[in-house]
DNA sequence: GAAAGGCTTAAGCTAATTCTTAAGAAAACC
DNA sequence: GGTTTTCTTAAGAATTAGCTTAAGCCTTTC
């Protein structure tokens, strides 16, 4: 779960992004509307703590471009306690709103909240892809496609042909692997992965000859070919 | 949209629902924890807003109880301003809480606020109907039909079924179909899926013997055969 | 409080995958 | 060229996932 925390007192980020991270989920500090709409755009977030007084936008329009940029539900935490501006901020598109100061445990139980309902909704929509050259692999349907054929997996296969094409250019070593794929520590003397790479790799060149997607690193592990 | 009125003060409850109304919404009120439940069983609601101090019932009970039946949100609504019971209801399960005595504006914009993020994620919006090959679902009445014969399925078929057809090419694991159909987390070792499963597939094949329904991908979980 | 229907559990069974092993081939390094 | 690492292959064993059935429990209904 991936939070973005948008507040420009260094202290009250600070403060905030360790509430998150002691429920283990993964908390980015930003300082401005401008640094935020950055990272809206970079990847996806589950969740955004909005404080609605940054430097050079107003609360509603940094709402709005939230709105603009994503679906993502977003707690405001301001420091302006009033019921006019409460109101207007969950009508401009707020999901919760939360005065200042705040009680960290609430705010905790509200993070939550909110993470659990997101969760829970978000079975349909938003469809997930990963692409590389010609492999499409649909994460819900799980389904993977090569050369416009369709590929039939086992589910460590595709677990581990997920597990590379999560970062195309990072080498996996082997315990590496085996951590992700196996969920159990890596014995050296271990010739499973070799095996299942080999059949994931004749898998692929069936369905495409011409290409060779996974590479060797020597020593090191493996890697998508790009 | 159809929110439900927990409170088992007459003035308040009535307040609420007037609130509700105004913006077009429809209300239900109830007066007590098991006419609450009766209604959360009857039909599908978009909300709940509920007063945890009810006549026989504690606060969490009443929480758990609706978890139970349906994923619907919860705005408590309460005069125990104190963070404690706050920080628990939150934790049990509500999605918002307000004290009393509240702001009807407030109120109102939160219950918009919700709605819009259930209307914006939830699996099915709008649609009466779902509809895959010969199966044909009526959401409203929870009647099936498949092959134009009416199938009787137990509400945890029906369930499993809703929730298959809602991304048609979406896998769902066993672990998913369990938070989603039972509402409780999976232990790995339960066979009670595969024997509901079974169930529903011999209940889809006598209507029509001719088709294959569900698919099983191994290792991942089901899926509609497309 | 008896009957019926639905749900869960347990057990045996089948099918599919995964692991292991090992030996020869191929590739990379020095 | 020799050494080391990695790849491939294949077959049998072991393990795990899933299916089905039936019995017992629980809840609802009358």
């Amino acid at each position: 779960m991936n939070i973005l925390v948008v507040e420009d007192d260094n202290d009250i980020n600070h403060l905030l992004c360790n509430i998150i991270r002691k429920r283990n989920y993964s908390a980015q500090p930003a300082y401005s509307g401008t640094e935020a709409i950055l990272y809206l755009e970079k990847q996806d977030w589950d969740l955004v703590l909005l404080d609605l007084m940054l430097p050079g936008m107003t609360g509603e329009e940094i709402l709005s471009a939230i709105a603009a940029k994503s679906n993502v539900p977003v707690i405001v935490i301001s420091a302006k306690g009033d019921q006019h501006t409460k109101i207007d901020s969950l009508r401009a598109g707020a999901d919760d709103y939360i005065t200042k100061p705040f009680d960290i445990e609430e705010v905790s139980a509200r993070i939550d909240s909110h993470l659990r309902r997101y969760k829970r909704m978000s079975i349909a929509p938003s469809k997930q892809e990963l692409a590389f050259k010609d492999i499409l692999v649909d994460l819900e349907a799980k389904t993977v496609q090569v050369n416009n054929q369709k590929l039939a997996l086992t589910s460590r296969e595709y677990a581990i042909l997920i597990l590379l094409l999560s970062s195309p250019k990072k080498v996996f070593s082997k315990s590496n692997l085996f951590e992700n794929v196996w969920h159990e520590p890596f014995h050296g003397d271990d010739n499973t992965v070799n095996v299942h790479m080999s059949n994931l790799r004749t898998k692929l060149s069936k369905a495409n000859p011409a290409e060779e997607y996974i590479e060797t690193v020597w020593g090191m592990g493996y890697r998508m070919k790009s």
